[in-house]
DNA sequence: CCATAATGTGAGATGATCCTCATATATTAT
DNA sequence: ATAATATATGAGGATCATCTCACATTATGG
C-alpha cells in the first residue's frame, strides 16, 4: 500500500537518466538532512552531493519543502513495508523476541535511511503527513489486539503510540553513545523497558 | 549549585534597568524559540517581543548562539533545583508516586519555560552543555542507588538515562494531543510505562 | 548642574539562501 | 540527418537574517 502521491513533482521523468537523477537527488537530500538537519541542509549542498546543479532540483520539486515531503513519504512507505513483514513473521513470537525485532528493524532502517529521524522531526507539512503516522500506529494496534483480543481498540492505539514513541526515543541517545559496547547496553536497556511495559499491558 | 557562567555576556548590567532588559530579552527568546524553534526564531523577532531594539540584544550577547546558551544554562539550573527538591521530598515514596511527581515536575516546568524543549534539541553547543545533562543524570542515578543499594553506579546511570529519555519523549505527543482528556490518558500511560520499567529494575 | 559612565537605538553592511529562467545539451522520433 | 522533445545548467534576482557602529538617551557621582 503506497501513499498516493499528490502532484508535488514538477516534471515526471520520461527517460532513464532523469529517473536516475531524481533518485540521486533524493539520496543526497537524505544524506544532507542526516548530516545537518532539515533547516540547515541547503539546496546547493544537496545538488553538490547529488553531483548535479541547483536547477535540476527545481526541475523535479517546486521547493525545498516538496522535496522533503517526497522523501518523507518514501521513507514512510518503506518503513510500513518492513513493519508489515515483521508483524507477519514475529507477530506471535514471545514478547521479548518481538520487542527485539522491533528495535532491530528501527536501527537497521535508520542505518540505511540516515535522514529519516531528522525528517520526522522537521517542522513541515504536519497535517499532511498525519495519515502516514496513523498507518503505522494502526498496524501496531492491530497486532496488540491480535495478541490480547480483550483489548479495546482505543486502548490498543494508545499503547501503540507510547511503544513507538519510546522505541524512537532511543535514537538520540544511540547516536551519542561512544563505543559499540555502550550502544549495545543502551539498546538492551530500552528493550527491557519496552518489554516491561508491554508485559504489564498485554499479559 | 549554579553553573559557572563562562564570559559569554558582552556587557554585564550595572543598573537595574539593564538587569530588567536582560531578563526580558531572555524571556522573549524563550517565547520565540518555543513558538518557532531555535533556528527559525530571529533576533529581530526576539527584540520586538522584548520591546527593545536589535542593538540591545548585542549589548548582552555576542551572537544568537550565546543567547541560546545562556538561556539553556538558566533552564538547566532551575530544572536541577526543582529535581533536587523532588528527590528530597519524594525520594522514598512508593515507586508509582515517585514517577507521578517526576512527570508533574516536567510538565509544570515546560509550562513555565515554554522554550526549554526546543532549546534542548537545538543543534548548538553540544559538547559545552554535556556537564549540564550529566548533573541531572547523576542526581537520578544517586536516587536509584539509595533505593536499591546493591545497584552498581554504572547500571544506575544507565537506568537514569533511559528513564529520563522516556519521560522527555512524552512531550511531543503531549503537544499533539487534542483535548485535556487525551492528554491525561497519555500521561497516565507514560507513567505506567516508566513504572513498569523501574519496577523491573529496582524491585 | 555638569561630567562621565552606562545603556539604548536602528539604518545599513554583509552574507547566505531559495528559486527563476534563458540558454545549452542530450535523447528520441521522423 | 533533422526536427522535436526532454533534460541539465548556473549566473543572478529577490528576500531575509545576523551583526556593527556612530550616535542618542538616561543615570550617577562630584
Amino acid at each position: 500500500m503506497a501513499s498516493d502521491s499528490t502532484p508535488i513533482a514538477r516534471r515526471v521523468p520520461q527517460q532513464q537518466r532523469a529517473a536516475l537523477r531524481l533518485e540521486s537527488i533524493l539520496r543526497a537530500a537524505g544524506l544532507a538532512i542526516a548530516e545537518r538537519g532539515y533547516q540547515a541542509a541547503t539546496m546547493t549542498e544537496i545538488a553538490a552531493l547529488a553531483g548535479t546543479s541547483i536547477g535540476a532540483l527545481y526541475q523535479y520539486f517546486p521547493n525545498k519543502e516538496a522535496l522533503a515531503h517526497t522523501l518523507r513519504t518514501q521513507y514512510a512507505d518503506e518503513m510500513d513495508a518492513r513493519w508489515s513483514r515483521l508483524a507477519a513473521e514475529a507477530g506471535h513470537a514471545p514478547l521479548a523476541e518481538l520487542v527485539a525485532s522491533l528495535f532491530d528493524l528501527m536501527l537497521d532502517f535508520l542505518r540505511t535511511h540516515p535522514g529519516a529521524m531528522e525528517l520526522i522531526n522537521a517542522p513541515i507539512d504536519f497535517q499532511r503527513d498525519q495519515p502516514l503516522r496513523d498507518r503505522l500506529l494502526q498496524r501496531f494496534a492491530q497486532l496488540f489486539v491480535r495478541r490480547l483480543p480483550t483489548l479495546a481498540p482505543q486502548q490498543a492505539y494508545l499503547i501503540a503510540s507510547v511503544t513507538l514513541q519510546i522505541v524512537r526515543s532511543l535514537n538520540p541517545l544511540y547516536r551519542l553513545a561512544g563505543d559499540d559496547g555502550a550502544r549495545a547496553r543502551l539498546v538492551a536497556e530500552f528493550q527491557a523497558a519496552v518489554t516491561a511495559y508491554l508485559r504489564a499491558r498485554l499479559e
